[in-house]
RNA sequence: GCGAGAGUGGCGGAAUUGGUAGACGCGCUGGAUUUAGGAUCCAGUGGGCUUUCCCGUGGGGGUUCGAGUCCCUUCUCUCGCACCA
């Protein structure tokens, strides 16, 4: 038998015989508690990355403890495969996107295979596939029908480089979250989900979530959904019977308000100023300020500006003349789209008002000063006493905003509501390589959805994909032509395809049943596996996907498919993988290949660093000399089973007492299962319980250096618990060494082992003697001794002697089996 | 500005309930083995001062017999949000 460990050919050896027995299938069993361990899919992007190498082995981990724990482990993979650098690839080297995306599914498949993940790969699916996307066309559908589905024109993100709209939540800092370009807004036709219908619940469960979600995650999504309260009040527009519409969360200022301010996208900015002499000024104060990008328009230094509109609108309660603006700082996505303007208590208002000349009335006067309008220098924002403000005069503004609110009630004229700063999902996106809209477009009918029955409707494949940013659907005639499922008469179909995050906001649920094919899940399935008990994946999905995700599962339970509502019990997101203090890139030619590492060190040293470098929420510091550390760990691990092969196979390990001189070593044993059990099942902290093993491999060199056989039972036990603890972090070299060691049985089918409390219990403990709080001796006692012993050994001690010599001793404190804390003041 | 998190050796990190700071690994030093190198095994490795001691967890203050851990204050860094009316 060779000697060295050769981890090419053992964990080749081991991947085959795992696949040969179908070890990793799993199938519903009521009999078992379930456990479904789920880690993010992956784009098939080409190749494996270390980010993708980190999370899918925090999840094998955990599958495969699981699993030895005595759970039905569900843990399966597939592949996010609609997306854009498909049709970027096809565009660039003529391949088509289908070609492409499955031929890099079967390379990246192939790579997760050499890392010898858990996965039940008959559960395998790509979300391309019209077996998958079909439900999603029914989902739609069914959505359409209960108003969860509409289509609007309005103004929207448009990436210019990646030639399509985006939602909200993948604009990030004003960029594409895909290709980091500028974004615009543009006016456009578009599909959307009624996510805001959710956005209160969405809010809510949060709390529920609290258990077992990071609260950095929670928090990005509260304020994503941004709940506040407030006052819509509509303010006439003069000589017409028109109103504008604001929300305010400061109604208290209301008689301070002096002119109105719209966003440049606001219907009326285009009709207002009509037949006045501001309509040219107007026309071009909006024109130039939709062509500035996203980014610009929300810098800190992008200047505020506004042009007069030459209309005004009546203050409810004043009855004053407000002239109506346009202004460039006011949001077209938040509230309304319009601004009351209160320029003495709103440090905006405040400076456009300064700008252009408009009044200034203070409403509230802060205790103790008197603001006056003219001479004010900035907004005053706090709070204080109603002055210039009719009946509500003296009164303190926090109530008043209560009082105003129910007065603009009375008077018809406004109400208290609730504003969410999340918005509809825009779901329409016009590219190809994504999952067709099942409506049809029919000029007697309208737009009306296709019949249940003819799903899928499968993305045509016969096409040319020129990168002009018309949709290469629109000029497929056999598939643009149709005819209406409502009257038979011609009808075009829908062009824009569906963002593909539609496609990652179900997935989790069709794992459980991804082979039915009458509907989209079998729920008797989905009620045994669902909720998924641990998501594993990346931060930057903290947002889009999981809340995405969560609105889904919503929807799914609201159209009757399913009993939950929130799909995720438990959420890791795992640290990114960081190599010379930036994030692995091309561009910084820092990357690591993951495949490289798999050849040279093999894939269980890779696995092994990945876990061992950081904690899993941590970012990790990829390392070329430590994962040699990680390789030097398993080589010493080989040649401690290798080397003493004939005397730990000869060895006894009945259950007789072990013999003293393997007292502590049984110990450590114990103290080992105690604590890599607790670090894997109650903390997550897998480089800890690395770290208690590699001590526990130092104390067998040690034991093994002077045993005798009688000492071989216990550290042939000691062995192959070590092995099976290690199982899940290497399985190959672990399997590989169970079996030298006369196993039969797979690991994966092994128990995993349980410590004995009595032995993890020191006999001895070392207590540190303190005089005054600083360590003066340590003494070695027996474990629980009492404080009349442990006083007077801790006496003997010549240091602790020397100590007390000039001194008189006021008190002592005793912390039984860690310190005795003599209090003394010199003489 | 708001929210969240983090600051510990030369480096990655540990210290789970307020009780011996620095586990484990990397790197470094020494020894054994070797013709040599590599590999391996053993030992040492926070700083200072010729050493029974002093200092040390970003800084300052506090609570306590005792603080990396709790409280106050301050600095720095990372991430997220950011004209939210």
């Amino acid at each position: 038998m060779s000697t060295d460990y050769n981890p090419g050919s053992i964990e080749s050896k081991w991947q085959k015989r795992w696949d040969e027995i179908n070890l990793f299938k799993v199938d519903a069993d009521r009999s078992k508690p379930k456990y479904y361990l789920l880690e993010m899919f992956p784009y098939p992007s080409g190749r494996i990355h270390m980010g993708h190498v980190r999370n899918y082995t925090i999840g094998d981990v955990v599958a495969r403890y699981k699993r030895m724990k005595g759970f039905n482990v569900l843990h399966p993979m597939g592949w996010d495969a609609f997306g854009m650098p498909a049709e970027n690839a096809a565009i660039a080297s003529k391949i088509h996107p289908k070609k492409w995306t499955y031929e890099n599914i079967e390379y990246m498949e192939n790579q997760l295979k050499k890392l010898g993940f858990s996965y039940d790969w008959s559960r395998e699916f790509a979300t391309c596939a019209p077996e998958y996307y079909r439900w999603e066309q029914l989902f739609f559908i069914e959505m359409f029908e209960k108003g969860l589905v509409y289509k609007d024109r309005t103004f929207l993100n448009w990436c210019d480089q990646c030639k399509t709209v985006l939602a909200n939540e993948q604009v990030e800092g004003g960029m594409c979250w895909r290709c980091g370009s500028q974004v615009f807004l543009k006016e456009h036709d578009q599909w959307f989900f009624r996510i805001t219908r959710y956005a209160e619940k969405l809010l809510d469960n949060i709390e529920t979530l609290r258990q077992g979600w990071p609260e950095r995650v929670l928090s990005m999504q509260r304020n994503w959904i941004g709940r506040s309260t407030g006052t819509l009040i509509r303010f006439q527009i003069e000589d017409t019977s028109n109103d504008i519409e604001v929300f305010t969360t400061r109604p208290d200022t209301l008689f301070g308000a002096t002119f109105m301010s719209l966003a440049p996208e606001h219907p009326l900015s285009k009709t207002l100023s009509r037949g006045t002499a501001q309509e040219d000024a107007v026309q071009r104060f909006v024109t130039k300020t939709l062509q500035v990008d996203t980014l610009t328009r929300t810098s800190d230094l992008y200047e505020k500006e506004g042009v007069f509109t030459g209309k005004y609108c009546i203050n409810p309660v004043t009855g004053t003349r407000m002239p109506i603006y346009i202004a460039n700082f006011v949001l077209y996505d938040y509230g309304t789209g319009a601004v009351m303007a209160v320029p003495s208590h709103d440090q905006r208002d405040f400076e456009f008002a300064r700008k252009y000349d408009l009044p200034i009335i203070v409403v509230i006067q802060p205790e103790g000063e008197t603001l006056d309008g003219e001479t004010l220098q900035c907004a005053y924002e706090g709070e204080g006493l109603l002055v210039n403000s009719d009946k509500f005069n003296g009164m303190p503004n926090v109530k008043a905003i209560d009082e105003v609110t129910s007065y603009l009630n009375e008077i018809d004229r406004g109400s208290a509501t609730v504003n969410f700063r999340l918005r509809d999902w825009g779901i329409s996106r016009q590219r190809y390589w994504g999952a067709p809209i099942p409506m049809v477009h029919c000029e007697k009918c309208g737009t009306v959805p296709v019949k249940k029955e003819d799903l899928p409707i499968v993305l045509p494949e016969d096409i040319e994909i020129s990168g002009t940013g018309i949709s290469p659907i629109a000029q497929s005639d056999s598939f643009v032509n149709t005819t209406c499922p409502v009257c038979g008469g011609k009808a075009k179909r829908e062009t824009d395809t569906l963002d593909t995050f539609v496609e990652s906001s179900w997935y989790f649920i069709r794992y459980c049943s991804p082979n039915h094919k009458d509907r989209p899940f079998d729920k008797s399935e989905v009620d045994y596996w669902m909720p998924v008990d641990q998501y594993i994946g990346g931060i930057e999905h903290a947002i889009l996907h999981l809340l995405y995700a969560r609105f889904f599962t919503m929807v799914l339970r609201d159209l009757g498919y399913i009993d939950l509502e929130e799909p995720f019990a438990n959420l890791l997101t795992q640290g990114m993988v960081i190599k010379d203090g930036a994030k692995m890139s091309k561009s910084k030619g820092n990357v690591v290949d993951p495949e490289k590492l798999i050849g040279t060190y093999g894939a269980d040293a890779t696995r092994l660093f990945c876990l061992f470098a950081a904690p899993p929420e941590k970012d990790m510091d990829w390392s070329d000399k430590g994962i040699e550390g990680s390789y030097r760990f398993l080589g010493r691990l080989w040649r401690l089973v290798s080397d003493s092969k004939d005397h730990l196979l000869a060895a006894d390990t009945s259950g007789s007492e072990p013999p003293e001189s393997m007292h502590s070593l049984k110990r450590k044993l114990h103290q080992t299962i105690r604590k890599v059990t607790d670090d894997i099942d109650k903390r997550f902290r897998f480089n800890t319980a690395i770290a208690a093993m590699m001590e526990l491999v130092n104390d067998l060199y040690r034991a093994r250096e002077s045993a005798s056989s009688e000492d071989f039972g216990v550290i042939r036990e000691a062995v192959n618990t070590l092995i099976i603890m290690l199982s899940p972090f290497v399985p190959h070299i672990a399997e590989e060494l169970w079996a030298l060691m006369g196993n039969k049985e797979m690991l994966l089918n092994t128990a995993w082992p349980e410590y004995d409390p009595q032995w993890c219990e020191q006999i001895e403990t070392t207590v540190a003697v303190q005089i005054n709080g600083k360590l003066r001796a340590t003494i070695t006692v027996a474990k629980d001794e009492g404080q009349a012993e442990v006083e007077r050994m801790a006496m003997s001690e010549s240091n602790v002697k020397r100590f007390l010599e000039e001194a008189s001793i006021k008190r002592i404190i005793y912390v039984p089996n860690k310190i005795i804390n003599i209090i003394a003041v010199p003489l």
